[in-house]
DNA sequence: CTATAATCAGACAGACCGGTACCTTTATAG
DNA sequence: CTATAAAGGTACCGGTCTGTCTGATTATAG
């Protein structure tokens, strides 16, 4: 019960319910599992009514879904902040891309990658859920791959793709493990794999 | 309802009913994901009794850890047999772990790592079965330090997390995008990892 | 002022959840 | 042969789950 919800219409300087219910379920999806959270939950915090949820979503796996290209629309927001405060240099963009997952995962909040968890908890691939969350790991790849590409790799697929490799263990290893050392093992790990495959190596 | 179930004491030839619990649970819980899979399907499914699983494991969150005990006892099973099919290289320990890896993620069968998968679904530490999956993976990583050390490496802790790093990375990869030239990319990742750290660099 | 659309409130349904209790059956050990 | 321990069968409990339905309320657009 966070808010203090009102009947009627909402007023033009409030937001909807459609994005209180989004802005809650994100939260408490992340924080606790998203099967482990009832949609009363959802409710009783955001202060919307079930009615409401189901006349804007349809079901569970739909706000699930709305959920997952929310926090898609955020991440490729923040990815393309720092390529852009990193412009002249695809290293440097590859760089602060590290730098930055290693401060998000450092966060007491964190609880793994939001992707891989609606992937793990909803292991069918045609759940709306986990089709946003395939589809944004396969993006992953691919920028990953340009920017590669954008260094002068030799070989920009396998070496965007083992980029891609070392992010996703970055989350895993901070589920179960933690963060110790991760700064300087990760930013070590990507220099290697980068200068081996440059063109002077 | 694979199993026809005896009612009385099990033969000495008959597998217990803890035995059948923790087989069908392994897989139930691992092909669907845990908090998707109700006590009552794993009971149908294996034959036992509702008693009996209480009886043997009190709970439910037991059972769990039950699970990801014999997962992790299997795990360390097959990786001791690989350290010694190679027991003269570390080198080719390492490779031949990861190569292991590859085999096991390309099956059709493969959902992910379960320890991650247990972290994820559960993200209380306390938990008895997180428990047995943070424990796997400190496990995972000490040893890989170990090798890294035998190996000669510059800075073993830092090589060793490194792998760690690579295999977590080839788990959530393969529940996302699949593992396309997953062999090539992560044996080529191995090597500029432990070349970047060898003492003729 | 009125029509409309968005919202909250709350009761309800039917399935499923983990867990308990009690009783019967059976293999084995002595 | 008998005691014991391990097991299956089943009914049941209270809680929670997703989802439906009906109705009252309110801001805004025209």
């Amino acid at each position: 019960m966070n808010v203090t919800a009102r009947r009627g219409a909402p007023r033009r300087d409030e937001p909807s319910a459609r994005d209180r219910l989004i802005a809650t379920a994100t939260e408490l999806f992340y924080q606790d599992g998203i099967r482990a959270i009832g949609i009363d939950t959802v409710l009783a915090k955001s202060g919307v009514a079930k009615s409401t949820l189901y006349r804007n979503f349809g079901s569970k796996d739909e706000l699930i879904a709305a959920v997952a290209a929310e926090q898609d629309r955020r991440f490729w927001q923040w990815w393309d902040h720092i390529e852009q405060a990193n412009a002249r240099s695809p290293r440097m963009v590859v760089e602060a891309l590290f730098i930055g997952i290693v401060e998000l995962i450092s966060r007491p909040t964190f609880r793994g990658c939001p992707f891989i968890n609606v992937a793990i908890e909803f292991p069918d691939r045609t759940h709306p859920g986990t089709a946003v969350a395939c589809a944004n790991k396969q993006t992953v790849r691919q920028r990953l791959r340009e920017l590669s590409t954008a260094m002068g790799a030799r070989n920009p697929a396998r070496l965007g793709d083992q980029l891609a490799l070392l992010m996703d263990g970055a989350y895993g290893q901070a589920v179960t493990i933690g963060t110790s050392n991760l700064r300087e093992d990760l930013l070590s790990a990507v220099a290697k794999l980068i200068d081996g495959e440059s063109d002077h190596d």
